[in-house]
DNA sequence: CGATTCGTTGACATGCTTCAAACTTCGTGG
DNA sequence: CCACGAAGTTTGAAGCATGTCAACGAATCG
């Protein structure tokens, strides 16, 4: 149906990292922590208080009204975010222009991590009603942590994680073996040399309880894809002959 | 079925921490980093070796037999881990006593990290195959990132993914609108004070989306909880009557 | 106050699970 | 090394939960 996301006149935000700048946007207030009554343990406060002694008030809260993007997939990772007030949606514009909902941020919820690898957000935020939001500037959680790496490995894992509820929500039995099968071709080893065979090491009973399905729908699943000349199974090797059919009916992926 | 883990010969292992100590269990081999084939960046390696200059071989890498746990759910997080060599399956056990799979992990993949947080491991992980493991143990990292905040962050948002990954792994739609319900019901700000009462943010749309069901089906299985008298729903309102009730069509939660 | 989005309900279609049974591979011990 | 039992895999048949299609009612927004 809707094929496009809808730009209301409230969307289209993005927080500003810097001071003031000319950013027309509709944050409604430009907060410091100083006036969050956040009585918890909060990680930007953390963060911002704790070695770097700057007793101005960092302004790096903002409200925003409902519809407000606090970031969109394809922008750059700017910081990471708390919500202190209201609630937030995440969700991810797959490839048939559909969107997936990943997540529900309430007051406390910490997002945004996804991206601290480097490559950018994949996903979008939304408001779902009017709402305050913290941040973290990035460049203060480089400085602060063990480097690069240790924040890809975060990224990475968390990424896995919301493709694999991208596929239990959106797909069916043939999309959800489909990128199962892609996913291994990509990360397992390849059997002797060959490019285009893979050594399953996990029992169909495991594929099927990953996937969410009977492991009677996995087997009808691959004979399928055999009859189809899709691949060839043969005890735990599967052969792929047709690596862009597979690709087609395994539809979006993340591509990190 | 199989009620209980099956405890095979190889099985129940826990790699040691300590250099040697009394540890009775499977591992083939102890090996040190320095004997490491990996040419990419490994988190490791490089946790271990920056600022902390210990030239001695730091015993790390464990191989490990088939079937061979490296920590089990409840576990204390001793450390993190890096697959080497081999595979690993990643899973947790249910209330009901099956098992659900979370993850596989492959050469290079980083595991363990939702236990950062501190309070122990919640799944469980064992190899599938002769699998080669390295750690990072946990008191390194702890010194070297910016406070326990940080990894509770990381931590929080890894185990509530998992918890969504389980729940449209094994759930029905009312076992799924339960868990929904419930875990907004501890997230959200009650109704004017209700203890038991809560205002959703968003659409149908987005919860049926979120769920991996259609909005019919969201809209059926409310009334269905409202005509067995389990809660009473008004426009986006949801006043719970029967706690317990939704918590046994719930299901299995993970915990924090 | 009209238009649009959101929510609800019914009827029907179907993809997946469940149940059942046979076959194959693996592992262990004689 | 072979034999036997256990575990893993495959296939068929039937039932059911959930998706799809359709239509209407309710609430919100400008």
């Amino acid at each position: 149906m809707a094929i496009q996301l809808q730009r209301t006149a409230t969307d289209n935000v993005g927080i500003p990292l810097s001071r003031e700048g000319g950013y027309t946007q509709p944050s409604l207030q430009v907060l410091s922590c100083q006036t969050c009554n956040t009585r918890s343990n909060c990680v930007v406060k953390q963060l911002n208080l704790t070695r770097v002694q700057s007793y101005q008030p960092v302004k790096n809260r903002r409200v925003l009204s409902k519809g407000s993007h606090v970031f969109r997939g394809g922008d750059e990772a700017k910081a990471i975010y708390v919500v202190s007030r209201g609630s937030i949606k995440s969700y991810m514009l797959m490839e048939d222009g559909e969107e997936q909902v990943l997540n529900f941020y309430m007051p406390g919820d910490v997002f945004g991590l996804e991206a601290m690898g480097g490559g950018g957000h994949i996903s979008s935020t939304v408001t779902l009603e009017t709402t305050t939001v913290c941040m973290l500037p990035m460049s203060k959680l480089r400085d602060r942590v063990l480097g690069q790496n240790f924040l890809n490995v975060i990224s990475t894992n968390l990424l896995r994680d919301h493709n694999q509820m991208l596929m239990l929500a959106r797909k069916d039995a043939e999309g959800r073996l489909a990128s199962f099968i892609l996913d291994m071709l990509k990360r397992v080893d390849r059997e002797h040399g060959s490019d285009n065979a893979i050594k399953l090491t996990m029992t169909r009973q495991d594929i099927a309880n990953y996937l969410g399905q009977a492991i009677e729908t996995v087997c009808r699943t691959l004979r399928k894809f055999q009859d189809g000349g899709i691949l060839k199974v043969t005890r735990r090797t599967v052969e792929i002959y047709d690596y862009d059919g597979l690709l087609k009916i395994a539809g979006s992926q993340i591509a990190r």
